[in-house]
DNA sequence: GGATTTAGTGGACGATTGTCCATTTTTAAT
DNA sequence: ATTAAAAATGGACAATCGTCCACTAAATCC
């Protein structure tokens, strides 16, 4: 146990985090007052000022939540993928394209925060954190894959790959966040895969990643 | 002469304009209030009801400014290209990273408005309005190029390479957003124009358009 | 169970927000 | 030069913003 007093204490935290992220969800963060966010949280207007020392730092302690959410969810993924760094990619592209990580309430989130990123020093950090261990991952990955080769022009092929994946994936969102309903995701990672397919005949196919002894075969079979 | 009374007239309506997307540039749309607009444009509080009715119309007017200019300099832009579909779509590319286009003033407004667009409506018509017209744009291009190739897949290639290419272009706006000082635009480039290689070999290369008459080379020569 | 400590409350506060209008200034028409 | 019309001003206004603090409620300790 960790004594009431404490629970509670994290608890009303969570609350008030939880209170800003879905009133930016929804209304928009030049609509998110400290009145609506004590209004959600249900609680009384001193605790912002008590638990994050003002609503400032609360809109940022949200921002950072928020980005550690969206990076444990992809890691999780990642543990249950294959240990070929193109099963690992297409994990992260699927990942980052799946209902539980792309969806209505945190593309207006993240788009949300971005907008403002620039002015708020703190929450671009955030914003650029997340896009960093991402784009870690994907790089390692590819990196994998052209050391595996053995070609000679291994740094510029995954990094033009990891910026190119990366970039996709960016459009992808934007085009989620104008047009959620008209979104498909298959056609998306469908897309992305026949970017990586032109880049790594032996290890893409328009389908998604090519398990290892398949190399020969689908690289014919591309059109 | 227009009359110097409907002169100073539009005079006052561009600077009060401008002076929304200055700030909003410098200091975000949350921080872009009536005070700041009209110390920037140097002119009276009143000024903002009295030719747009409230400052709410006047954030939609300039929202619909900065869509029009971005779109009239990308179709200046289109004027001077060639004929062919393939250089079309290069200098559409070429033109969305251009400086004149992508800068961090044009960056910083673009991201503040999508950020508050999905509870603007009116603004998140903007948007969407200058998405469409350079999606037609790409759209119509790579319908060509799939006609005059005379492949049987026709919509299909034509739509995925139009959605590919926006995205791409989307995530490399994200990605100046996010480091405007060590972004690449050349390589930004090289990376969508190995996308479209890869989808028409025949018609672009790494560097960019093969203008017609280079087909047979060109398509041989990619990596 | 009484004392002590900490969490939580909610209203007061000055600052700032956007709107609006009575007034002044400027241009155009006579 | 005088009048009519329109543009522009800037302060008054209520509403809302975020901060802060005197206070109450509740959990922990002895």
């Amino acid at each position: 146990m960790a004594g009431k007093r404490e629970q509670n204490r994290e608890q009303n935290r969570q609350a008030l985090i939880g209170a800003v992220l879905d009133s930016v969800a929804e209304k928009g963060i030049s609509e998110t007052s400290v009145s609506e966010i004590i209004q959600r949280a249900g609680l009384s207007r001193g605790m912002i000022h008590l638990h994050f020392g003002g609503k400032d730092n609360l809109v940022q302690a949200a921002a950072h939540h928020s980005s550690e959410e969206y990076y444990d969810g992809l890691e999780a993924l990642l543990q249950t993928a294959g240990d070929s760094p193109q099963e690992r990619v297409e994990m992260i592209v699927r990942g980052d394209l799946s209902k539980r990580v792309l969806n209505r309430r945190n593309v207006s989130i993240w788009y949300a925060f971005r907008g403002e990123a620039r002015n708020r020093t703190a929450i671009a950090e955030y914003s650029d954190t997340r896009d960093g261990r991402l784009r870690g991952m994907i790089h390692n990955a590819f990196a994998r894959i052209v050391r595996e080769a053995g070609t000679p022009d291994a740094s510029g092929a995954a990094r033009d790959a990891t910026h190119g994946t990366l970039a996709l994936l960016e459009g992808m969102w934007t085009d989620f966040l104008l047009h959620p309903d008209r979104f498909d995701r298959e056609e998306a990672a469908r897309i992305i895969f026949r970017f990586l397919a032109a880049m790594f005949p032996a290890h893409f196919s328009l389908a998604g990643a090519i398990r290892p002894g398949q190399e020969a075969r689908a690289a014919k079979a591309a059109p």
